[in-house]
DNA sequence: TAAGATTGACGTCTCAATCTTA
DNA sequence: TAAGATTGAGACGTCAATCTTA
């Protein structure tokens, strides 16, 4: 086999890279289904305001904590809300802001979902992945992120 | 600082392959928006179609080029139609298929897609990248996904 | 005037039911 | 009965306009 130039290797990891996301994201969706549990949008959000002081997050913050799109973050949190899992309170230092805080239900149902994620990650990445490989990666990708949010401030 | 468990490094790993993908897709799709051109989604189904010979591909067989659903391929599809990218072709040898096939506007839109798409994949990606660490990152990758589809044969 | 958040309109995704042909 | 594909209903995401407070 030819050699693969710079480009052709850098377009497979390319490749690997989006493929990978797509299928093993639906796997852990569907497992998460399968238990009856809600989907990772909602772990994300659980979890960023478990680690939150008081357990509550300003809402345009949680909406900065990534995946999550501000334009979404109200019906998101609406959501959340008809479920019981958080619930708004008026901040008090600026009429204008809200926080989404944690319910006792919301961490109950936290602790539920990281099992099934966490055997899920493991199975289908972390078994793959020598501990070099692992750190390897964590690093690389630190570099393009802090790349992009340099790249639009 | 102490020292990481295997464990923890690799649930970093995780952590940063998710949110690079969130971040850097986000990027990619806002180029192309900024651009006046259709989602990836779309370039994804060209690009599927113009490597296939006839420049056709059965429909359920697209939806198992990844990252696309069963359910929303007709959609899609409709879409693309309606823009002129592809259009339906009965299946002779099956009354049950269509195959969507590739037309010129379609072809001309991949290969107006292109440019920006790589420059994206450059700058917020390779860029990032030694050569090993990215064909350390493809077979990585392609362990996984070897794994995640064998297990549900 | 701008920041924080919500809302309406619209587009897209998913599930389950359906239709047609094998 | 099953495979290929479509459709209706409802959940979810995005954009732009809006409302309130800073």
């Amino acid at each position: 086999m030819a050699k693969k130039t710079v480009e052709e290797t850098k377009r497979s990891a390319w490749a690997a890279f989006v493929t990978a996301h797509a299928v093993l994201l639906e796997r852990i969706e569907t497992r998460l289904a399968q238990a009856k549990l809600p989907a990772l949008a909602w772990y994300d959000v659980l979890w960023a305001l478990e680690r939150a002081p008081g357990r509550q997050v300003r809402l345009h913050e949680l909406a900065a904590g990534v995946v999550l799109s501000r334009s979404n973050l109200s019906r998101l949190i609406d959501r959340l809300e008809d479920a019981g899992l958080t619930r708004r309170e008026q901040a008090g230092e600026d009429g204008r802001g809200y926080y989404a805080v944690l319910t006792d239900e919301g961490a109950a149902m936290r602790r539920r979902m990281w099992p099934v994620y966490e055997a899920a990650i493991a199975e289908l990445f972390d078994r793959h992945l020598e501990r070099r490989e692992a750190d390897a990666m964590r690093a690389a990708f630190k570099r393009m992120l802090d790349a992009a949010r340099a790249g639009d401030a």
